[in-house]
DNA sequence: GCATAACTGGATAGGGCAATCCGATTGCTA
DNA sequence: TAGCAATCGGATTGCCCTATCCAGTTATGC
């Protein structure tokens, strides 16, 4: 992606050494695949594998798999960060909008492992964090301009898309390989379902600390050990 | 719940011995407990635990994970049944057809499990898939005559219902304990957007195989072993 | 070239799960 | 109540996962 660079961290301490930067390029590049396919629930041994690194390699370099979701996923967040740019760029709040959800909703059908990440929040991972609280930002700017034209209902809230985010990774999740596309349908029905005038009023949203809690809970930490066995 | 009775299975050979039937009863109340809680991606092996019998008895009762399911949720697939034929009572179309999908989608976020049932299907659950069967044929009805009052509309799919739980399910998986009520703000979106008249075309459905091939794909053979090792 | 610190990856510990085996137990019937 | 077949559940096998350890290898600076 960018040879020759020391992978774009700011803490770096010192350069690693050639083997070790190339065999860090392999890990990235397999965990994207990887994590693309399987979502963020793959382990880091098939991670290790697909890279043809040693599991000892993979734990060296990425202590967890937070580090790992956030290497991986910082250029995609990027992207995502600048479609919501773009968005703000359109001089037509309301289509700017709407063609900023469709494209975040296409990302993460595009990758099940990125369609985790937008309904997941990764504390120690700043570098995504600072990206998503840029994209979440901008969009506050989108929302209110868009309710200013009258063509957002004016109950919309910003926790909205993220509840969409979670509701088209159930879709993409069930649906897949095999009806690849039906996630569009979903989509533009909930578009359909923001734009003004309302057709009726809509049960309250979710705290902000609670969706965040949600987030929080849906990290990898959860999921991936099915049951925190409070059972046992 | 129907103490005394051998299970309600057509083909009973022969009855049960009476602790293995006590043991039966057992195994399945705990399973409802913990595919609640966990959905089913829950292990055999915490069921059995949950039950207090042994993991033998757990599989000589029940040899896949399918067999469970379906005797845990059949009374449930029944109450899901008996919300369409409600449904189809109400001499309001519209009205029976909102109520039902919120009375389905609560359903889901009830019950972690049932939230996966009706987003996958069981080939070798007859009971199970007659039921959901003899649902959709009522909800077809339900649909046509929502449509026929002008109030649903036209372009309205009946598999956008089966979209609706991946959806929905997606938001409960996500947002949990931590924000209960989260799904009923989705679903309420999702309702106005059923509304006619369209506020604009949408993309066509699914092919009715393709989904119904998300729904065996997303069934216990699938997501309970994340990856199927294609890559080892 | 050579020394050495950095790096590598196989081995291993520790845990969970699916599934099967088999000796001990228990309900049932004559 | 006695005997048998059905049932029980712990132990076991085999697999995958996370995480750490360590002996061998390699890039790098002198």
């Amino acid at each position: 992606m960018n040879p020759g660079a020391q992978h774009s961290d700011d803490s770096a301490a010192q350069p690693l050494r050639s083997d070790a930067e190339r065999n860090r390029g392999r890990i990235i590049a397999a965990a994207r695949t990887v994590f693309g396919r399987d979502g963020l629930t793959a382990s880091m041994a098939s991670v290790a594998r697909e890279a043809g690194v040693g599991i000892a390699t993979m734990f060296r370099r990425f202590p967890t798999k937070e580090e790992l979701v956030a290497a991986v996923f910082s250029d995609r967040m990027d992207a995502y960060a600048d479609a919501v740019a773009v968005a703000l760029d359109d001089p037509d709040p309301w289509h700017g909008f709407v063609g900023y959800v469709e494209a975040a909703c296409a990302m993460q059908a595009a990758d099940y492992g990125f369609a985790d990440v937008l309904t997941m929040t990764f504390p120690t991972a700043k570098e995504l964090e600072e990206r998503r609280d840029e994209a979440y930002q901008a969009m506050l700017k989108l929302i209110k301009r868009a309710k200013a034209t009258g063509r957002l209902r004016e109950d919309f809230d910003p926790s909205d898309l993220v509840l969409l985010h979670m509701a088209n990774a159930g879709v993409v999740n069930a649906t897949g390989d095999a009806a690849p596309d039906a996630w569009r349908r979903v989509v533009a029905l909930m578009i359909q379902s923001f734009e003004a005038p309302a057709r009726g009023p809509l049960p309250d949203s979710p705290e902000h600390d609670a969706l965040y809690q949600a987030m929080l809970r849906a990290s990898p930490e959860g999921p991936t050990a099915p049951a925190p066995d409070k059972s046992g």
